[in-house]
Order: C-alpha cells, then structure tokens, then sequence
DNA sequence: TACTATATGGACCGACGGTCAAGTTGTCGA
DNA sequence: TCGACAACTTGACCGTCGGTCCATATAGTA
C-alpha cells in the first residue's frame, strides 16, 4: 500500500503538472519545475513516477479514465451493442472531443515517450478500433487502417487544427472517412 | 558563396552524420559525437546547419532530393501527366520504400523538428497529395484526408512494420486505401 | 604580397533528466 | 502507548546535452 503522505504528495504532483502545462509550454515545464510547484522534492517526483515519461503516462491516464469505462461498460453507442460503424463514429467523435481538450498534455506524453505506440491507452484504443473496422469490413487490413485512423489524434494535428479553430472539420472529416472505408 | 574548405567540411559532417545514425541510436547521435567523426570542431557544426534540427533536416532534403524532382517533372505516373489515381498510388509506393530506407534519419529529423508540418517536405508532399485527391475526388476534405495518409509515415509507424519486415503490407493498405476514398 | 571576409575549434554555459545517501515520518504489532 | 521498521522525502550532485563565443587561422582576391 501507498502511504497516505505518499498519496497526497502524488495528487499534488499530478495537479502541479496539469497547471504547469495548462499555462506555459510544454519544453518550458521540466521536472524541476513540477516539483517546485507542488511543493515537493525532486527526489519525491522521480520516486512516485519513474521518469518524465511515467509522469506523463499518468497524466494522460487520469484524463481518459472516463472515456475507458464508457467504452467497455458505458450505454451504446460508445459502449457495447451499437453496430460496429455506429460505435467508431461514436469513439472518434470522443476521442477527438478528449483530444481537444487536452492537447497539452497529449502533446507531452507524446514528447516524453520512446514508443507510444507500446503505451496502454494507444494499444487499447488500437485493439477497439481494429475489431470494429474487421467486423464491419473483413476485406480490411483493419489493423493498419486502426492505425492510420488514430494518428489523426498525433498532438501535431490537433495543435494546429485547434489553433484555427477547426476541431469540428477533424471530427467531420474522420466521420466521413470512416463510412467510406466501411461501406 | 560558400568557401571550398566550408563546402568540404559540409559534405563530412552529413557524410558522419549519415553514419553514426546508420550505426546507433537515434538518441545516441549528438551533435558533440557527429562533430567529432566529421574530424571538425563543434562549433563548425553549429555555423554549418545552425542547430540540430538544421542538421537532421538537411539530411532528410538530401535523401529526398531524387524524389521531389520525380515528382515534379519526371515520367508518369510518379510524374505529371497519368491520371491523379494512379500517381497518388505511385507516390505512396515511393514514398513509402524511401522511408523505408531511411527510418533512422527521418525519426532523427522528427524528434529533432519542433514543428514537422511546417517544414518544407512535408509542406510540398502535403500540398501534393491534397491536390491529387482533390481532383480525383471533390466531395473529400482532400487536405484532412491527405494529413491522414500522410500520417503513415510516421517514424513511429514505420519502425514497427520495418522492425517485423511488413513494410509491404503498409504499401499495400495505402494503395488500397487510396483507391476505396477514391472511388 | 597584403588584406579581409569567412571559417574554425573547443572551452564554456545553463538547463535538463536522473541518482542517491542521509535524514524524516507514517504505520502497526506488541 | 510506544518503539521499530519500512516507506518516504530531500536537494546536492552527476553526466550529458544543445548551443554560444571569440581568439585564431585560412581561402580568395586585387
């Protein structure tokens, strides 16, 4: 079990992190900065996440937690029963919703990570968008069309079409490809 | 004019470069170890190329050079003159063996790049695809889409497929993508 | 040959991610 | 209630990185 100074001390890291990057760039918000704005050692930051990248994972986990849970267990037709082309639409609407909202911290994982292809949340999206495109379109190569579809959410993308203001034509266009790949 | 001893030292520091990435680690090629194999003092380096980035970027141009002119003013369907369908599939299988022979310089260039869609390949690859799509298929957002396509290229991406020796089967997808938005 | 714009090299800089040994504190069984 | 021990905290410290700077050297020119 966690200690309870430990546990206090990790919310304060993670709250520190998302304030941090909420209001200053992401290169600008190192370690030790994140430490000194939680009120916290730097030691303490290293111990409770590993490195930068833990730092991030965690980050990013906390804020997609909810949209996790909708997909396995929540009501269609983001959760199970929907017909597989309903539910992607369904996720990608989500998911870039989730993106918008987040890019920030988005774009730090994505920085921080050596292969955020391996990392849980993309290979749990990856597996939840592959299944859908192969039961919906078998002649697919599903896997590589998951992949090609969900690099749409790349922080580069999403910086620049949520700078102009254009997050709905990402989701429309997406909408768009996906019913025709899947007719 | 560049001095002939610049141009020499020019032409080693890429010659190095080229090497130690084709020999190591991305994240193990500094800019201290490039200089130090292109027999030429650090800040030589730096005059040269500016910064990192600059370097990384030079390389990928020089790698790249064969292609753009292809593009641009060689024989269909890679060149102007066949049907915007089959050069877009010409492009992506190009594209896709160059990448395919260059993963470590482009994932240097992109870890290096601070912002990767605005740098001038991209730019003209981009601007080149979208008007392919857009003239085969007007009911698509032909610039989105070709982000999205684009998007395959990732050194992420093709790491993985290069690392399990399927870089075929993402030609293959691409082309058969191309084709279904397409139609 | 003499002059100058250009190029060179490597000591130097601040910042970064990450480590660690020494001190502190929550927790829990007796 | 009170030790005792494991878990936790801390910040000085480390090696490395990208990048700068300027005294020195040299290619090109007239």
């Amino acid at each position: 079990m966690e200690r309870a100074d430990a546990a206090r001390n990790r919310r304060a890291i993670l709250r520190a992190a998302e304030e941090l990057l909420a209001s200053h760039e992401v290169s600008e918000v190192s370690m030790d900065r994140v430490a000194a704005a939680a009120g916290v050692g730097k030691g303490t930051v290293f111990h409770r996440f590993g490195n930068r990248e833990g730092l991030m994972r965690a980050l990013v986990e906390s804020r997609v937690e909810s949209l996790s849970t909708a997909i396995s267990s929540g009501p269609p037709p983001l959760g199970p029963g929907a017909p597989p082309a309903a539910r992607l639409t369904a996720f990608f609407d989500a998911v870039v919703e989730l993106a918008t909202r987040n890019v920030k911290v988005l774009a730090a994982f994505e920085q921080a990570s050596t292969d955020r292809l391996s990392s849980p949340i993309y290979v749990a999206w990856h597996a939840h968008v592959t299944g859908l495109i192969a039961s919906a379109s078998p002649a697919l190569d599903a896997s590589l069309v998951a992949h090609l579809l969900l690099g749409s959410l790349h922080s580069d993308l999403m910086v620049r079409f949520l700078r102009t203001g254009e997050t709905d034509r990402l989701a429309a266009a997406l909408r768009s490809m996906v019913s025709t790949l899947l007719r």
